[in-house]
This record gives C-alpha cells, sequence and structure tokens, in this order.
DNA sequence: CATTGACTGTTTGTCAGACAAAGATATAGA
DNA sequence: TCTATATCTTTGTCTGACAAACAGTCAATG
C-alpha cells in the first residue's frame, strides 16, 4: 500500500517565500545586466512598488543580496551593485571547508598543484613592475626575518603576488582561501623552526629567479620543493596533517586574515 | 592644503548594523560548534530575547545567515544548522565568475590542473565500487551517444565520480562549479564535431583503465590529452577561448546544471 | 570665490503590534 | 495502540511609525 509511494520518483517541494522571489529576481537582473555595475539598486519603496510586496519582506530579499555579495555598501547608504569580489568567495570556502572537516592534507594537495600552474602561467606574462614587487617582497621578508607575523604575512603576498601575475582569475578566485587557510597555520611552523625562514627565503629567491628568467620549469621545481618543505616544516612542529584545519586556526586568526587587504579580482 | 588629508592613511568607517552583528554572531555559534550540526536555531522570539532586539532586525540577520548556506530549511520551517553544500560554492564562483569576466581560458587552465591531480589521487584509493560506477558510466555514454544533452551530463558526472574518487574535499569544493561551467559551454562542440563525442568516449575509458590499473601517470596523460581535445574541439566548434563565458552560457542552462542533483562534500 | 553652516526632503534601520497559515503537540475517540 | 481532531507554536507577511543618516539647496561668512 505504502510502497509504491516510496519508489515514485518526486522533485522535494521547495516553498518558495516572497522574499526569496524578490532575491531570486534581483540576481536574475544583475547577472543579465538590467541593474548596472555601479549603480545603487532602487530605493526599498521603489522595490516595494514594483514587487508589491511590503518593505519587510523586501527588505529580507534585500539580505540574501548582500550576502551573496551582489550588492555592497557604498558611501551613503544605498546598496549598489557589485560583482563578488575574492574576499567573499573566500569567506564562503572558508565557512565550508571548516564545517566539513577539511584537512590540512587536503588544502595542501591542492594548493601545491595550483601554485605550480600559477608559477608556469606567470613566467610567460609577468610584467616588469610585478617582478620588482615579488623583489620588494623578498627585500623585505629578509628584513624583517625575525618577526614571525610579518613572515608569515609576507609569505601569504609573495604567493598571492604571483597568483595575480598569471593574470587567471579563476586561478586567483579558487587559489585564494586555500592560501588563507593554509598560511593560517603556518605560524607555529615558523615560530618554532629557526630554519624555516630561511629556507622559505631561499626558495622564493629561486622561484623569483625562474620566473624572471622565464623558465616555467625551474620556477615550479622550486615552488613545488617548497611546498613540500612546508608540509615537512608543519610535521616536523608537530602537526598531525589529517587533522581537520578546524584544529588549527582559531577564529580570532581567521578573521583577523579575511579582514586584510581585499583585492578585486 | 588639501594634499595632507590625501595621504593620511584612514581606515573606511563601516557602520555595523545591528542585523549584521546578529549574523556575526550566530555565524560564530555555528563554526565554533555551539550551534549543533543538524539541530534547529532557536526560535525567532528566542533569538529576540537573546539580542534583545526586535523581530524584524532578528529575522534579517538570519537572511544572511541563510544566504551564507550556515542554515538551511529542513522539513518543517525551522532552520537547522548545517554544513555549506557544494552546491552553494559552486553558485558563488558562478555569480563570481560571470560577473568578473572569467574567460573560458581562464577556467579551463585550473580546471586542466585539478582534473590531473584529481586522477592521481584517485588512483591510489579508489574504491571497487566506485570503478564499478565509472564503468557504467562509460557504457551509458556510449549507449546514448547520440543524444548530446545525455552525453554532456555524463561527461559531467564522468569527472566528477573521478573527483569524489580523490576523496579531497577542497578539491571537490573547488573543482565543482568549474566544471559546471565549463561543461555548460560544451553542448555547440558535441552537438557539432560528430567525432567530439567518441573521441571523449575513447578518452574516457583509457583515464578508467590507468585508474584501474593504478597507473597515475598513465591517468594523467590521458586525463590532459582529453582536456586538450576538449579545447580544440572548441576552437574548431567556432568559440573564442579569451571570451568571457558570459557570453556562452545562459542563465537558464546554467539555473539547470546547478539545481542538478546535489552532494553533500 | 570657496567654505561653512543651517534647512529640507529622502532613505534606511529599527521598533511595535497584528494575523493567517503551516508545523508541532496534545488530547479525545476508535 | 492507533488515529483524528483540537490547540499551541512558529514562521511569513502586513501595517504603521519614528529617529538617524544621507543628499541637496541655499544663504551667510571669511
Amino acid at each position: 500500500m505504502k510502497a509504491p509511494l516510496m519508489t515514485l520518483k518526486v522533485e522535494p517541494i521547495i516553498a518558495n517565500t516572497s522574499y526569496q522571489a524578490v532575491f531570486r529576481q534581483l540576481e536574475s537582473a544583475i547577472l543579465r545586466g538590467d541593474l548596472a555595475m555601479g549603480e545603487p539598486i532602487p530605493t526599498e519603496a521603489g522595490l516595494c512598488d514594483m514587487f508589491h510586496v511590503k518593505r519587510t519582506t523586501v527588505r529580507e530579499g534585500i539580505r540574501l543580496l548582500e550576502q551573496s555579495g551582489l550588492v555592497t555598501r557604498g558611501s551613503g547608504r544605498r546598496l549598489i551593485v557589485s560583482a563578488p569580489d575574492a574576499r567573499r568567495s573566500s569567506e564562503n570556502f572558508i565557512r565550508a571547508a571548516t564545517l566539513n572537516r577539511v584537512t590540512l592534507q587536503d588544502l595542501w594537495q591542492v594548493e601545491r598543484e595550483l601554485e605550480a600552474l600559477a608559477c608556469r602561467l606567470a613566467c610567460e606574462i609577468i610584467t616588469p613592475a610585478q617582478l620588482d614587487q615579488l623583489a620588494q617582497n623578498i627585500a623585505q621578508t629578509e628584513q624583517q626575518r625575525h618577526d614571525a607575523k610579518a613572515v608569515i604575512r609576507l609569505d601569504m603576498e609573495f604567493h598571492r603576488l604571483i597568483t595575480d601575475a598569471a593574470g587567471n582569475r579563476a586561478l586567483a578566485v579558487a587559489r585564494d582561501p586555500l592560501g588563507i587557510l593554509l598560511y593560517a597555520s603556518t605560524d607555529f611552523v615558523v615560530t618554532r623552526l629557526e630554519q624555516a625562514t630561511e629556507r622559505m627565503i631561499a626558495a622564493h629567491r629561486r622561484v623569483y629567479g625562474a620566473i624572471r628568467a622565464n623558465d616555467p620549469e625551474q620556477a615550479v621545481i622550486w615552488m613545488t620543493k617548497h611546498m613540500d618543505d612546508f608540509k615537512r616544516g608543519c610535521i616536523m612542529a608537530g602537526a598531525n596533517f589529517d587533522d581537520p584545519i578546524a584544529n588549527f586556526v582559531d577564529h580570532d586568526t581567521l578573521a583577523k586574515l579575511l579582514n586584510q587587504k581585499t583585492r578585486a579580482i
């Protein structure tokens, strides 16, 4: 009697609420380009008229829009249409990774590959200005080699500079959160192993040299060594690579890293 | 006169609203584990008491939480705490990629690398059951080789199966949206080039064989060939790889792909 | 003339209270 | 014990209101 119902293939009923409908329509309008980037969205009162719902409903829909990064707060109160930035993607990824028990190993494996790709791509198209930035980064790292926090920050920046130089926006979006999460758990490595910093600087110099010389193979080789070194350092410092990242990163650290300079992709 | 002000480094003032504060606190509670996964969040009335704000404010905060994927609708009306799933990450990435003018080339370069990584990782730990699924997928593709839509779907599934078999959650989250976007623009390749499907099937068979034989190198080689083939096919079919993906994918197609089977990560 | 300051209307953020409908729970009847 | 009904909770939406922040105008001031 009941059995047939179990075998019946049905789609779950999606109870669409009004505020979700408001969100979907505004989302479509933005993706379609009907709401121009940089322009403010209509006023709440205006949206009320358009959708024939009350302000409370409109506002709840706008909150969904806000959190998805399709509108941001400009100087005034009005919300202006904008493209979701890397920071928001990173936030999303970090939340998902933390709660889904992603391990340090998981992150590292992917990051290792993407860094290599970034090196390869960067070789061909890196600009002199970007090369300068890399050189400057290395110089700063050498100067502040005894300031663990500064070293971590500069290491993150080094990798981010290479990713930027690769000129691949998809890569930038994909790698950013990995880098943030991975390096958020680096501090104990740098602080506990004196040589770690020195090895890091040496590796950075090699990678820089290879990219400058437009030698993708060498760049990839050294970057990979650098990443392997990183893992070895973590393990020597007592990290279990199969532990979920939530074990390594406290939320304060993460929040600070996330709120660092945001780069438009 | 004005110059000094321009050089003064100041941070823009962020006017924190109450509903954002509600969101942040609930977010923290979830990430910290104070609100257990699978449990419903407190009722709106309860939250009003806790935060000393009115229901409208609480509700707007909850909308932010909802859109970030930290709560989902269960069977009832109550919102239950949950980890953001791959689908949500994909939605976010797709929005960001579309609006930031990510090109087909960008996507393809990253996807190519991640597919290779997935193959390498899958070799070591793939289960017999997962191998069976791959074999079954290939068989189905052969059967339905003349149904373009089915072929695309099965191709997507093939790559997803390999990613799953790689057992790396970070990889899964990173690759999923790339796959969706990339294959959302494949249909014209398959429909215009008769041989495309045949070459695809052949490549899939090779990759499957290599993974089954636990031969990472061969698996990567064939997967890479497969990806290169894909690009060549697109270009032969008239696609300009440097065009933003928005040019290739219409929103309806995308919506359908996104609403396909969601897999928990 | 450029700047400042006050005035005005608009828009947003928050509050207060209300009600219908959908779920959840309890209660009575088989 | 199980089922069906009644009752209570909770959510989604509406109504109306108000203070604070913002944009614009326009006169006063140096």
